[in-house]
DNA sequence: CCTTTGAATAGATGATCGTCTAAACAGGAT
DNA sequence: ATCCTGTTTAGACGATCATCTATTCAAAGG
C-alpha cells in the first residue's frame, strides 16, 4: 500500500498528535474548499504549473517570452494562462500589442500557509 | 482583468525584483513539473481537501470516521481517498474490518515549500 | 461454514479538461 | 485606411474525471 515519495516511512501504527500543518489547525469547511480548491486545481497541471513559475522567475512576463518555452499552441497556452488567472494566481495587463503577466504573491501565501509544517511548533 | 481575492493590489507596473517564492528560485522543469502537479491536481477538489484536512487533524482515521461528513456514496470517497494516496499524500493501513489512513507530511512540506514566500529573506 | 459489516473494485454515464485550427480582436506602423 | 504581429476567443474532439449502482473482497463472529 505504500507508494514511494520521499524518505520518511510515517510509522503506521504511530499515534499521530503534533499537527503536521494548518490543515490540520484550520477547519476546511465546504466553503473554504470550493474557494481554495480551484486554485491547488489551476496548479495540478505540469504546463501550468511551469508556467507559473516561469512568471515568479521573470517578475513581470511577456506572453511572447513564454510560448517558445512549449510544445503547445499560443491558444492552448493563452487558454492556460486564463486558468491561472481566473484562480486568482496570477493577473496581467495589456501593454501595446504585448500582454504582460505577473504573480499574485497573496495567493500562493494563501496556499502556503495551508500547508506547510505549523509554524507554532 | 481584476479577480478579487486578497487585499494587496499588486502595482501592475511595479518592476518585480525580489523573489515571492521558491517558485521563483527553484527550476521547475517539465520533470520536475510532472512529478509535482499530480499532488496540487489531488488537492484540487474540494472533496479530497476536506478529506486531507480530516486526515491531517484527526491524525490516523478511519473511512468510516470520514464518510457520515460528507453527501457521498461509499465508493465514491473510496475513489477519492486512492487519488490522494496515488499522489502521494497520504497511506493507509487495513487493521480488521476496518482501514485507516494518514497524511504523509513530508509531502505537504515539499508543496508548501514550493509555494511560501522566500524563507532566505 | 455461513453471515455480516466495512471497504475496494468494476463498469457506466454525463461533465469537464487539454488541445487543436480557424477566426476575431488590439495596436502599432506603413 | 490597410497591413502586420501578438494575443484572445470560438468551436470541435478525444481523453479524463466525479459520481453512481452493483458486485467483489477482507476479516471477524456466530
Amino acid at each position: 500500500m505504500q507508494i514511494p515519495l520521499m524518505q520518511v516511512p510515517t510509522p503506521p501504527g504511530s499515534a499521530v498528535v503534533a499537527p503536521c500543518c494548518a490543515l490540520a489547525v484550520t477547519p476546511v469547511d465546504e466553503e473554504t474548499a470550493q474557494r481554495i480548491a480551484p486554485m491547488f486545481k489551476a496548479l495540478g497541471d505540469p504546463v501550468r504549473l511551469q508556467l507559473a513559475a516561469r512568471i515568479a522567475a521573470a517578475g513581470r512576463t511577456c506572453v511572447c517570452d513564454l510560448t517558445p518555452h512549449f510544445d503547445l499552441s499560443g491558444p492552448t497556452i493563452s487558454h492556460h494562462l486564463k486558468v491561472l488567472r481566473e484562480a486568482g494566481l496570477i493577473d496581467c495587463e495589456r501593454k501595446g500589442t504585448w500582454v504582460y503577466y505577473w504573480i499574485r504573491p497573496e495567493s500562493l501565501a494563501t496556499l502556503a500557509a495551508l500547508l506547510q509544517a505549523d509554524p507554532v511548533a
